[in-house]
DNA sequence: TTGAAAATTGAAAACGTTTTCAATTTTCAA
DNA sequence: TTGAAAATTGAAAACGTTTTCAATTTTCAA
């Protein structure tokens, strides 16, 4: 590595002023005389300084670095919440230090000291798996964290996370104003709250209105594709099938949806599919998907925000936000014949 | 944030000796009595010590951060690299500090300065789109770097790819070998080396296996799903549609089966679909998908191996790797009729 | 047993900042 | 014009490490 960086100090040899003044410039920069700040900043830019942030973080500064934690990479669903805390931190000169669960399978304590005696001025959880452990020694430790797509994890920290239970809801209404009566319904990964509410939305659809709740049209399934699609066969293998079925997330909703074509069912003709989330891919299959939204980016960029106004005022009460779910509809539903 | 942290000089006292040799215990460890640094281990586990990474990265010390560089989250092609590497550094006890292309649209310049003077020791750039102005600016600073499916950006530096130009060619024999003789194909974006040499090994195979080329068979996409669809939609309606069609990537492929069971043709017996990448998803569609397997995550373990390795000894000189792909027979491929 | 060489140890400087405190300069009411 | 108060500035300490250098201790051949 090139040992020819710039530091403060040169840049205050060039301006001819004391390096405590170049540091007042690059922070607050309260109290300087407007002639020296000028000869600073042409100083700073002549010179082609940046500040070294383990230096100021060491000093106690903040290091401008926050800590992402995801269970894992690669579906569309973290993807988006990604974008959207990215941008968000990226407007505000934050970096990104990110962390995927299954790595640190070490004992938590251990995981959390890492985490906060790291380098990271704050943390962001994306639907933790295992969370009670370290969010309680995090409060105690006044780490600023903030839980996104929380339900039912942390009753009193802070969080972003949507309206499952309204989206739930919202779906089964619709198919049932489309006429539908045997709705099938695919569960997500029951050990999460936002599965558990999507699931009690359908069910209060169902009850409003006046439609009998049959378990034998509910199936566990596990937000993967084959999952979907293994839950259809099984639906559709009833002696009375539906005539709608809702997946708890979209991929889920694409499997169901080759389950469908195989068994030489016409969508929406002969079976009509939502889904949830509305990832990207949703309105790119054919028929398009009649999903409900779930503003992921938006959930990514609250989130960011809050955590980044906690690390400001610390003293702040905890917030829990839940941003409206919202029925998009495509062609994947129609009225029942 | 707690003010309570364990030091080297905390643990020094607990120890009962000087923190210097704390330091040579966490370091090296070379020349410490064996007493001794029983005793300094008792104390750092007794006391909960974690080294402060900025300052040992201030006093001139590793950091054990990679940058990495991708262009663009929630795709399953980046997911599977960023999972080889992660595991990879985390093995290594490395972390990872996220860049995303689309983030710094600032001048280069400034951007690579921010990359180096950051707190990284290496660089991961995982398919860059215009890396020409700053991998000088790397390469000048003798910054550890690799690039991820590089082709053709980089002569000179260190890169871990696949041999796509022989996965290009073995789909196009594959479909020549079951008797199909018009392949359409579908280009990825042509601005990436990666899409131009699979279009080579394309062109090779009907080359080699005596077939005219037909410039009509060849459409341009970009990688996408819908991109791969409308392709597909142009191919059919040629005049003389093609009996096949090879798709640059997994998520085009997708496309064009959408494409095809649009226009009423059952696959493999009417059209035979391959793809390339083999993303997890390309073996839960149904029919499952015939692609050209590219080991993505090995590639990122790769990438990071020879990262680590170029930090240890920057000297060395820079390697290429291509890891091998592989044709995954699976059920959107037929012989013609 | 002795003393040179090797191994071990500690003191102190340094990395590049921020911030406290005191000193200096400027402002402005009387 | 004067001098108290406010604004500006600089010196120096501190953050938690690693590493150099010198001092001390240990080892072992003669």
């Amino acid at each position: 590595m090139s040992r020819t960086n710039v530091t403060i100090v040169d840049v205050a040899k060039e301006a001819g002023v004391s390096f405590a003044t170049v540091s007042r410039v690059l922070n607050d920069g309260a109290n300087v005389k407007p002639e020296k700040r000028a000869r600073v900043l042409r100083a700073i830019k002549r010179l082609g300084y940046t500040t070294n942030l383990q230096a100021r973080s060491l000093r106690g500064g903040r290091s401008h670095l926050i800590g992402l934690l995801v269970r894992d990479l690669g579906t569309a669903y973290i993807g988006e919440i990604m974008r959207g805390v990215d941008s968000e931190l990226a407007e505000n000169k934050y970096d990104v230090m990110l962390y995927t669960t299954h790595r640190h399978q070490a004992k938590e304590n251990e995981y959390v000291t890492a985490l906060t005696r790291g380098m990271t001025d704050g943390l962001l959880l994306v639907l933790p798996r295992h969370p009670e452990g370290y969010l309680k020694s995090l409060r105690q430790k006044k780490f600023p964290y903030v839980v996104i797509d929380h339900q039912g994890i942390d009753d009193r920290g802070p969080a972003v996370g949507a309206t499952n239970r309204a989206g739930g809801y919202d779906a089964t209404r619709y198919l049932l104003a489309l006429g539908h009566r045997r709705i099938g319904f695919i569960t997500g990964s029951m050990d999460l709250g936002c599965s558990r509410e999507r699931l009690d939305g359908y069910r209060a659809a169902l009850r409003d209105h006046g439609v009998a709740a049959d378990a034998e049209l509910v199936r566990e399934g596990n937000f993967q594709q084959p999952g979907g699609y293994a839950a259809a066969i099984e639906l559709m293998n009833l002696q009375d099938p539906p005539t709608a079925i809702f997946a708890s997330n979209d991929v889920m909703a694409f499997g169901v949806m080759e389950a469908a074509r195989e068994r030489g069912k016409k969508i929406p003709d002969d079976i009509s599919i939502i889904g949830f989330d509305d990832i990207p891919q949703a309105a790119q299959v054919h028929p398009p998907l009649t999903t409900i939204r779930q503003p992921l980016e938006e959930m990514g960029h609250r989130a960011a925000q809050m955590l980044l106004e906690i690390i400001e005022h610390p003293e702040q009460a905890a917030e829990k936000i839940e941003l409206p779910t919202e029925l998009v509809m495509r062609e994947s539903t129609r009225v029942l014949r």
